[in-house]
DNA sequence: CTGAGGCGTTAGGGAGTCGTTAGGCCATCC
DNA sequence: GGATGGCCTAACGACTCCCTAACGCCTCAG
């Protein structure tokens, strides 16, 4: 869950990020209204906290421009305590509104339940390589178009192969990211797996051309 | 658009009631916790506004009961300005919250906040497999044209899956959003009510095409 | 040429999971 | 008070998955 943030007061966004990080979000930053229109269009943010009393553009404008092409949930912080600010920022496309000073664990709930309305917000992407496709959202693998029977351990590690296209991954990371930090030294299940893997994904089994050895190292996933 | 008010204030309850339909909206009223969920279960409201003091039932017990089977809009008012009660709402599924007394015209702002978020103009869809459809508003379920009669735990076990069509939803996922989120592993009810799903809605149970078993991982719906 | 080590593959036993039936508990309704 | 319906627990085969063991192949060093 990527969060912009937008405030002109470099101790708020200092703060902000800090207790937004340890929440485990991951956190985008603009400290005026023309970097936060920036930042929103190159990052795609998830949800957007935007305050009112920027410099530069004003907080409607900003607000009227994000919702000009995106539908991304906007919680408006704002000194102002007026009834009519409220109104205006809100009509204007804006989700919520909290007035300064706030509590931070208000915030962090207000966050939450407009992360909850869009629960898909991390797409994952769809990998394909041969007549293979792994959709890593859905756990749905195909192979000329008729779905796969994968064990739970054959998905895992083709997830941590596909998630490292083109890239060398290690006997022990495999191991470990499979099987569990307990893990460290194969004792014959790795080589199993991989070839449980071939013979389901690939066109032969015994001439891999995307699910290649690295001898003496590891495996490398190639599209 | 219909607007249900739970409110143990008759003036506030009029003179909400009057405000709203002058603006063109439907009004519901109800003034105590279990009038407030009868009245969403039997008149689908596209917003509801709910006070927290209500008789009866607690104000986080109400939102978790309508959270149990809709994902309507729900804007808390409340006399506690504690961000504790806030946070409480909030977590429950509440998805804004004002605290008396608040400006007419900002409540307002926040209703058509809410609204926009679900154009009533956006009806949820009527899933098809088979024989089977499944009517997510309306919460129907008929086979070869007759209804069927679902238990709420076996309605809300299917509505979770209909709503993630050929994605894999995993033990986990389906046990905290059908049980809550303290349940977490699974003691034999998840395979259980599967189980009578599938003898109510499958043409061959033993042999399921629909509700399909991912052993190890999960569940998937297929369409 | 020969032996060792790493890799790929097959087969089988043990453990855990799944589907199903039966029965008890509790709340609601008559 | 009795009856009904929904929810959960217990228990049982049947099945799937995971891991171990064993063997053949290949490469490479001696």
């Amino acid at each position: 869950m990527r969060i912009l943030i937008a405030d002109d007061d470099p101790q708020i966004l200092r703060a902000l990020r800090i207790t937004l990080t340890a929440r485990g979000y991951e956190v985008v930053t603009a400290h005026d209204g023309k970097a936060a229109l920036d930042a929103a269009t190159t990052t795609h943010p998830d949800i957007v906290v935007l305050d009112l009393g920027m410099p530069g553009l004003t907080g409607v404008q900003v607000i009227e421009a994000i919702r000009g092409w995106s539908q991304v949930p906007i919680l408006v912080v704002s000194g102002r305590t007026g009834s009519w600010d409220k109104v205006e920022a809100l009509d204007a496309g804006a989700d919520d509104y909290v007035t300064k000073p706030f509590a931070a664990d208000e915030l962090l709930a207000r966050i939450r339940a407009l992360g909850r309305r869009t629960p898909s917000g991390t797409e994952e992407p769809i990998v394909s390589f041969g007549d293979v496709t792994v959709d890593l959202s859905a756990r749905v693998v195909t192979r000329g178009g008729t779905p796969v029977r994968l064990t739970p351990t054959e998905w895992r590690l083709l997830e941590v192969l596909v998630r490292n296209p083109g890239r060398l991954v290690t006997r022990e990371t495999l191991l470990t990211e499979v099987w569990g930090p307990q893990y460290t030294t194969d004792t014959g299940y790795l080589r199993l797996y991989l070839s449980q893997l071939r013979k389901k994904l690939e066109a032969e089994p015994s001439a891999p051309r995307h699910l290649v050895t690295e001898a003496g190292m590891g495996y490398r996933f190639l599209p």
